[in-house]
DNA sequence: CTGTATCCCCTGAGATACTG
DNA sequence: CAGTATCTCAGGGGATACAG
């Protein structure tokens, strides 16, 4: 009862520093603010198996919505990674595809996907002896 | 004008450099939720440099939280790609590094650092001049 | 079909304080 | 030093309705 003020509690969610710390963080930074959120690997990895339409991108992404969709594509359009045709049709019709800089970054990509398919046994096995030895914490940490 | 009416050269599954996945997402979701949120891609390339302290990734990675590393490390334990070892000393001292599976993990995130560093200007270069097309969008998407 | 515009909720994560 | 506990908040993103 005795705590009068409010706490003056300033976000300052800004950007990630980037410091020099020391050596260098490969600019790792980069590729993870553009590949960070849920969906845009996903759609660089549907475009990498051809050029698709709108709605064939809504399909094949189980989950995504409308919004999601057009805002990740056009981020993706803006950062040069996928062209956007749009013919005028009736009904429209648009399409996607990955440029050159895009399909560079799908191998890049598949050497993670490649090492997920390697190695997922081995952490699902190692989660659950984790979780064996703490019990009640796996929850806590999720 | 954004509608470029050119007719579309069917690559379809041509040039992508490393890809044995062919009809599915790869697998891509489950690194994705492990190397999906802010901090954890950063843990793993530090650790790459060697083994390291709480206190030594803290300051290593600037604008971390003691609250985040802890949850990252911790989470990275439990997957099996980090080990921690704490000696009981005073004051307490621990350490963390990766383990044969973190490693390898490692290798797969920098060759996205790699793409990142080659592609860093041709990046910049079709932001800006994709913004110079839409003006006034570029808040919506970010 | 291919988007835009709103509303709104949930989760990630920062600040702060405390412990062994 | 190496954490844990609690409070809080911003914004990512889902649901929905509307438009060309």
């Amino acid at each position: 009862m005795s705590v009068t003020n409010t706490p003056v509690t300033s976000q300052v969610s800004g950007p990630i520093p980037a410091g020099p710390c020391g050596g260098d963080d490969c600019g790792i930074r980069d590729v993870l603010d553009r590949l960070g959120d849920r969906w845009t690997v996903l759609v660089i990895v549907e475009l990498s198996k051809g050029t698709r339409r709108f709605r064939e991108l809504e399909r094949a992404i189980p989950g995504i919505s409308q919004r999601m969709l057009t805002l990740t594509t056009k981020r993706l359009c803006r950062d040069g990674l996928v062209e956007r045709n749009a013919y005028p049709t009736i009904p429209p019709q648009v399409d996607y595809r990955l440029t050159e800089m895009g399909r560079s970054l799908a191998g890049a990509i598949f050497g993670l996907a490649d090492w997920s398919r390697d190695n997922k046994n081995a952490i699902a096995a190692a989660r659950s002896s984790w979780d064996a030895d703490h019990p009640g914490t796996e929850r806590a940490i999720q």
